[in-house]
DNA sequence: TCAAATGTACGAATGTTTTCGTAAATGCAA
DNA sequence: TTGCATTTACGAAAACATTCGTACATTTGA
């Protein structure tokens, strides 16, 4: 899969992931919040992207229900992926030291982050 | 600084942050490796970044040389950090696991990484 | 010296993403 | 019923990013 979420279409992804399954209405008024586009402009984005094959909808009544067809983890995955490949020379340990240094962290994310990698190092 | 560099412009960075500072030529050459785009293009991105802040020259010889204006550690943050707003839902320590999980670290790197988090604890 | 090579400048074509206007269909409520 | 609101469809404009052709200046070396 090498389909590549744009900008507004991975906003529109956050929603559906949020919610499981919305209209267009539902997607729009939530991103109104913090931006202001049309209506017509979300409705036209969605219809790109289920063309692209990023989302399915059930068209079944006159108000279409849309839900996401890539996972977010996915998605995650391959942001990251891509990241680390070109901006962070390969290094995935680069990148989680760089996070690590300037998000200061709670204490208790910190150490949730050190179980992780313990229980990572049994496994091996 | 609100500046994000396109995708382009930061493959013209990535040579700019190695090499500290270069002629077009000198970039356009590392590019060319693994993609094919002509000189001018090369040029006119350059130019452009100029124009932006994004890049420094020295134009006092013919052949100008360029220097990057922003940092490789500060691009690296505003990248992660737009993401992890975006698609880690304002969580780090969510995304450092996600790495985590999916990329085979080395020992060696986890252990890295352990040493790091330790460092970080004590220095609260 | 002077032609070829190398360099910059820059407008314009191309490609991609985002935005919106308008039309047509459907549902809803007075 | 009828007219107003809501919805989809879709083309095209606008905005942004990339690519390249061409013109012109400077350097180089035969």
């Amino acid at each position: 899969m090498e389909i590549k979420p744009t900008e507004s279409e991975l906003e529109i992804l956050q929603v559906l992931w949020e919610k499981k399954a919305c209209t267009v209405r539902d997607v729009h008024e939530e991103l109104a919040q913090n931006k202001d586009a049309g209506y017509t402009t979300t409705l036209k984005l969605m219809q790109i992207m289920l063309e692209k094959g990023l989302v399915e909808r059930d068209a079944t009544n006159r108000t279409h229900i849309y839900k996401p067809l890539i996972s977010i983890e996915h998605t995650r995955q391959n942001m990251l992926n891509k990241m680390i490949d070109t901006v962070f020379n390969g290094s995935a340990s680069q990148l989680v030291m760089q996070v690590l240094s300037n998000k200061t962290s709670s204490k208790e994310e910190l150490d949730m982050i050190k179980n992780y990698l313990e229980k990572l190092e049994n496994n091996t």
